[in-house]
DNA sequence: TTGCACCTTAGAACGATTCTAGTTAGGTTC
DNA sequence: GAACCTAACTAGAATCGTTCTAAGGTGCAA
């Protein structure tokens, strides 16, 4: 048997350890979720998984992904954007922001040490919008991927 | 007739000047849109224009506040959310960031001199994203508002 | 091995948004 | 101020992403 990147292990393992059953869906769904960093939608998965899983309904996808999500395993990402923009599923729970290419929508993971606010943060947000009590702060950094770039010579 | 605010003024003079037609209908969702700060969906407006225009269709009210946006003059906010999660619009032109309400989803503007990335920002992306070309930096803050801080006395 | 609570499935339902076809009406021109 | 052209309006169907329902199946603790 192929041995399993840390991610989809302990993802597999927090997953158990939530009480939740491990079906062959789910196993096969962590495996191909853990390792995906591009954000993937519940459509993309379920597409790549039919081959494997003839049968497998769309909802055990989003089940699945939900209960992820409820378990703190996974993130949802959902941004501006035109008709028909799905969610996307997010595999790092490490703190971090996003950046998003305005040309072929391409989000990519920027680290952070912390999404707890500065204290110049919590500061600004008194002046401005007095009795709002800041948790976390959230960045989406907009602009062109590098291969977008690059194809604008 | 009553006066318009400024922001009512300019949003009809600038939808004018983007060569669009100013029909009755218009005028009605372009007076309660420009006055809203609360971010309202395309439903909220719908239904509080249904009294002045019993015939009016769900896909005006759409296509008025795409146009708009197209004209830059409204923005679009969505949030990750649960179900039915409808898209908000945003009559705030100037540069400015979102506080989210964790408990009621309240959204407040914050104003930003400019969302343009600062040097800093520009640096940690280089390291963190290497090719990627930011243009703007969107914050969300989230946390509780004011009232619903209240409420959890 | 058994039992049951949790899963899966297929398909219907749902809410938000967009499209279509046909009609209406701004606004520019004469 | 009438005519024209085109954009905008309406009603309703269509579409997309997502969730629900009902019925049968199955992981896993005892």
């Amino acid at each position: 048997m192929k041995a399993e990147t840390p991610r989809t292990s302990a993802m597999l393992r927090d997953l158990k350890r939530a009480g939740l059953k491990m079906t062959p869906q789910r196993l096969a769904i962590v495996r191909l979720f853990a390792e995906d960093d591009e954000h993937p939608t519940a459509q993309d998965l379920f597409e790549r998984l039919r081959a494997a899983f003839p049968t497998m309904s769309f909802a055990t996808v989003y089940n699945t992904l939900d209960a992820l999500a409820k378990a703190g395993l996974a993130g949802i990402v959902r941004l501006p954007g035109k008709r028909g923009d799905a969610a996307r599923f997010d595999p790092n729970t490490e703190p971090h922001h996003h950046a998003v290419c305005d040309a072929c929508g391409a989000v990519l993971d920027i680290a952070a040490g912390t999404l707890a606010p500065t204290p110049g943060a919590v500061k600004k947000l008194r002046r401005t919008a007095p009795g709002f009590h800041v948790h976390a702060v959230e960045r989406i950094y907009r602009g062109l991927c590098g291969r977008c770039t690059a194809s604008r010579s």
